[in-house]
DNA sequence: TTTTGAGTTGTTCGA
DNA sequence: GTCGAACAACTCAAA
């Protein structure tokens, strides 16, 4: 019997330029793509676990065009994957790498335990555009600014070619695969479920059409039409490219295509990619930035830590009456993602105005993003928050209504989400409260709330606490 | 080694 | 309404 090539499926859920994957293909051995349900997979946010859910059903419903079914297992990687190289009498296992601690700790040790029993284990590159650690400065180990990581990466050619896949060989084979539906993913969304679905741009193919459009007609206009949260002027890819379902190398090629056709503003998106790499870059050198304050100091800051602060209930309720960071709060519940500029507002006014810790909205992202992130979610916090690795001066503190005059001065975007501003006009402001917990107890109807804290004040606070730390 | 220049995303005030 | 200055001072990268 011809041994078989394990394909571990990890944060590429893709058929096309997948190096991992390539690899495999390119031994002409029969391939048993598997998927694991790993501690890991248990410790996800709800949001997350639930879009992992329906990336994998469109992933296996992909491989069986190819005449694979993916093999889903649970327990720990290093057990499983043994398991089954006994049953299938595998003598490969490839799988891309995810570079994140404890993550790449644990690879690490599977890479050896197969190596001790005569495996032949590998990964590859494919989640980001470099290696982490393929990018330094002369004068020292990593950067920790992002202009010149930015100017280091822009002439740099990305890793890897375009590949595309015809045929997959499939193996005699069947392990025994136990059922996703089983898994009970999803079980944490309960009730906005059915109301995120509706916002999800799902799978491999969806994505490719999204890069082509947004290409086509959108990043000629991006570095002005990206800052403002009521047109869909960004990429929106961040969901794809989370799980894998779009190559950042394909996304940055046709950045660079539509540059050399003479549009500037391309420059712009390529350089979102690379914040994107830049967020990994930090997590690989200094993985504290994960769930530590980055500047050690900043420990001593007097946040407020209490989760269940009522001030935090409401910010993450959408109802500080603060338009708009309750209408990027509610885009957030509604859709699973948020605006970039509602992103920086009400992480602004989480750690400045409400002076509480990041950690506590870094969570709630967590549980909420379907494009959530470890490494650019806790780099974005921690930047917004003053303790992260960008040189942000204290007195930066967003105002959110001069925000909204200066981005959303027709109030488009708050009356898409507030429906005590636009009644019954806008169906995504009353989808809101068809998603949200029923003991939340909140009705579109119900008046518009006063302001929690009077912006002014909460600034001069914010400022006064930045101003008196004690380093 | 020392020096020099630069650093995502802002706000407010007063001329 | 528009514009420049002030808001401090520190870390990082490169020469």
């Amino acid at each position: 019997m011809e041994k078989p090539i394990i394909y571990w499926i990890r944060r590429d859920f893709r058929i096309d330029n997948n190096p991992a994957l390539k690899f495999a293909i390119d031994t002409e051995q029969p391939i048993i793509p598997v998927f694991i349900r790993d501690e890991f997979v248990d410790s996800l946010g709800s949001a997350p676990k639930w879009r992992l859910e329906l990336g994998l059903e469109c992933l296996a419903q992909k491989y069986k065009t190819y005449g694979l079914d993916i093999i889903f297992k649970t327990g720990s990687a290093d057990k499983v994957l043994t398991e089954l190289i006994n049953e299938t009498n595998a003598d490969k296992v490839v799988w891309g790498r995810t570079y994140l601690p404890p993550l790449n700790d644990r690879d690490t040790k599977i890479k050896s335990l197969l190596k001790q029993k005569g495996i032949m284990a590998k990964s590859f590159p494919g989640h980001l555009l470099f290696e982490p650690w393929s990018v330094s400065p002369k004068s020292s180990d990593f950067f920790k600014v992002y202009t010149p990581f930015w100017k280091t990466t822009r002439h740099k050619d990305p890793l890897g070619s375009i590949i595309k896949v015809t045929q997959i060989r499939s193996s005699n084979q069947q392990p025994k695969s136990e059922n996703l539906k089983n898994w009970g993913l999803g079980e944490g969304m309960s009730t906005g479920a059915s109301i995120v679905h509706q916002h999800v741009r799902l799978g491999e193919k969806a994505a490719k059409e999204r890069l082509d459009w947004f290409i086509a007609n959108k990043v000629m206009h991006y570095s002005s039409s990206r800052d403002i949260p009521s047109l869909d002027g960004t990429s929106g890819l961040s969901e794809n490219l989370s799980l894998g379902e779009i190559s950042p190398i394909e996304c940055w090629n046709a950045g660079v295509q539509a540059l050399e056709a003479g549009h500037d503003d391309a420059e712009i998106f390529l350089k979102e990619l690379v914040w994107r790499e830049f967020a990994y870059h930090l997590a690989y050198h200094t993985p504290r930035i994960l769930d530590q304050n980055w500047r050690q100091e900043w420990d001593s800051f007097p946040w407020n830590t209490n989760e269940n602060d009522e001030k935090v209930l409401l910010w993450k309720q959408g109802r500080t009456g603060v338009p708009f960071v309750d209408a990027a709060m509610r885009e957030l519940y509604v859709t699973g993602r948020m605006h970039n500029r509602g992103r920086m507002i009400v992480a602004s006014f989480l750690t400045k105005h409400l002076m509480t810790h990041w950690k506590i909205g870094l969570k709630w992202f967590e549980n909420c993003l379907i494009d959530w992130d470890p490494a650019s979610n806790a780099m974005g916090w921690q930047w917004s928050a003053g303790s992260g690795p960008d040189a942000t001066p204290y007195f930066r503190v967003f105002n959110p209504n001069t925000q909204l005059e200066k981005f959303d001065k027709e109030n488009i975007y708050r009356n898409m989400w507030l429906a005590e501003f636009s009644g019954k006009n806008s169906k995504n402001a009353l989808s809101f409260f068809d998603a949200i917990p029923k003991k939340w107890k909140l009705k579109p109807d119900m008046e518009y709330p006063e302001s929690i804290v009077d912006l002014s004040e909460g600034r001069t606070l914010a400022l006064e606490a930045y101003k008196n730390r004690q380093f």
